[in-house]
DNA sequence: GTTAGCACTCTATGTATTTGAGTGCTAAGG
DNA sequence: CCTTAGCACTCAAATACATAGAGTGCTAAC
């Protein structure tokens, strides 16, 4: 009974999951076609190779497996892949010293955020031997905890804010006048005292109120203040993600189509595409995988994407992930990817 | 006379000297080796393939040219690149659009420091379908502008270092116990009043003998002052280089071979074997071209490195260049390295 | 439903053969 | 003595062909 409502659940009988999990196992681990005397070895099912060449056209006829040519053996489709991980893969659980290494690089020797952000991407990519990627954070609440103005020469400012716990940024910003230290000193007191731990857009916006309320009558400083406040706070869209071990790549057998790994390597310096595909997954529930044209990026055919978004306290902030070819070890790289994903969000609140 | 003077320096014929030059440039522009039929007609000598053969044979004789096989034409070897850069080669004057492509995008376009030297590395890349690296500039001296120390939870501070014009640093220091908000204020005013406008390390050996001396008989305030100082003052190695586009290098046919590419990106990745390599052209005059193995680094064998020097002032701070295949546009690439040098070390100068 | 048997297909490999580009050498000519 | 035509020679690349081996699909028997 049981069995028959597996097997009701994508049409394949019980027998033909096992030949299925047992071929995509086996070419995930050789890289080679399977052919039906080994998968006949391979699967305990003590079943002649006839008879399996029998199952296997039935799973040719449902495009979850294909024949590079008609005397090889077979090889996963991208909706093999796809029954494979939804419902035959049994995830491997992660070595304890990986676990703690991913804790012990995550949360103890990386410092600031942005350093934790880049120890996230290189461990994915070193644990998986695949490319790591980490969406930058975006923390919704910028909330400013002090800003520093420096004069600098022709009507420049630098502005330094710190924000939220120990984030900086520094920007360089154009002025129309030129502002003496001890103004911009003045400015920056003045929008500590009054807008330290505010949000950075609210603030901007109490600025932007302020200018129009107050007009010509205002103070000195409170002029420099919100002069330089309205352009120093200034949205900025960093919709950026880090990256790391494209390398790994290059290792590969699947991936040595030189034409197609330039437009792949192409695309991480862009940036665009793989941002949209990330930004997929930030309302998905856990593990996420988009295997072959899934992604719908002709560059990443023939590849795969595992993500996981993360999240500081109860907020899904980002996501990471890796990518790969589609014939990569699931059962390690999902769990890795998971983890990774609770590890960073974990080291991000404790900042 | 001229020619026979010519003739001594590197005891070739101003005929092999034309033939060899014809025969690079042909090379460089082809890619395919060049055979002497082809050569009798690219070389405006009215020489017969027969002659050109001979002269062939003796270049090859010195190592400057070799053939892949018995019947294939002659390619230059490492040596004979050498001789041709350094004697033979007529350097094409920049067009007045790259010129002012380069001198937007640096002196304009970019804002920080940081900015200015990312800029670079890309252009050089955009502009010479090569990789681009640029040294970040060592500073000999940092000069303090600004400190500020805020606190954060788990004995930890926030130290950010405004240094020189408009370099900002930000890092974490862990200390011995916790310090208040005002304690830390009170400690930057001191050290901002005191040590305002020197050099880094200096302040550093300033505080730690203000330490030694001052033991148990100083003010909390300095205490305090002197015991973040020391650990944020720390010298920090930042023998570092940007990378722009690596992913030209996969245009060439001669970087087909994966596995080189490999460990030449690995190379990339790594640092420390460009560092050195670069590093050598720190006190050299101008443009200096590494040809394949004259590099010493294996990873870099059938690889051209073009760098330069900048400088900031009349001082050294750095070099950048580019790294492609030996067989790459050295007319057009060299100035183009020179330049941007130039405009780099203009463009850090002005900030 | 399972399986043995068999013809068939297709790749990979190896071996000749041919073609063409280019060389080195020699001998003749200025 | 330098230059050049001529020619034999070499070698890579292309082409064709044969062979071996892996694996299939199909059929017929169990």
């Amino acid at each position: 009974m049981a069995g028959s409502s597996t097997e009701l659940e994508h049409g394949l009988s019980e027998r033909a999951q096992t030949l299925l999990k047992t071929l995509v196992e086996r070419y995930i681990r050789e890289g080679q076609p399977v052919g039906s005397r080994t998968l006949a070895r391979d699967s305990k099912l003590d079943l002649s190779p006839a008879t399996i060449r029998n199952v296997m056209a039935d799973l040719e006829e449902l495009g979850l497996v294909a024949s590079p040519h008609t005397s090889a053996g077979r090889v996963p489709t991208a909706r093999g892949y796809r029954l494979f991980v939804d419902s035959l893969l049994t995830v491997k659980p992660l070595r304890p010293a990986t676990v703690s290494r991913l804790k012990r690089e995550l949360g103890e020797r990386a410092e600031t955020p942005a350093e934790v952000i880049e120890s996230a991407s290189s461990l994915l990519s070193a644990v998986t031997r695949l490319a790591g990627v980490v969406m930058l954070p975006r923390v919704e609440q910028v909330t400013l905890r002090q800003v520093e103005f420096l004069p600098l020469s022709g009507n420049r400012v630098l502005v330094i804010l710190v924000t939220n716990n120990a984030e900086v940024q520094n920007r360089i910003i154009h002025t129309g006048r030129t502002y003496s230290a001890a103004e911009l000193e003045a400015a920056a007191n003045y929008i500590n005292r009054e807008f330290a731990g505010r949000d950075l857009r609210g603030i901007r916006e109490a600025v932007a109120a302020a200018m129009a309320r107050a007009r010509d009558d205002m103070g000195r400083i409170m002029e420099t203040a919100l002069a330089v406040a309205d352009r120093a706070f200034e949205g900025r869209r960093d919709d950026d993600f880090v990256l790391a071990g494209q390398n790994h790549l290059l290792e590969y057998q699947e991936m040595a189509d030189i034409e197609r790994l330039r437009r792949l390597f192409e695309a991480f310096n862009t940036k665009r595409d793989i941002l949209h595909l990330l930004d997929q997954s930030l309302d998905a529930e856990g593990v996420q995988i988009f295997i072959g044209q899934e992604s719908g990026y002709e560059v990443l055919d023939s590849c795969s994407v595992v993500t996981s978004p993360y999240r500081v306290g109860d907020q899904v902030v980002g996501v990471l992930g890796v990518i790969g070819p589609t014939r990569m070890a699931y059962d390690r790289v999902i769990p890795i990817v998971d983890v990774t994903a609770r590890l960073l969000g974990a080291a991000l609140s404790s900042e």
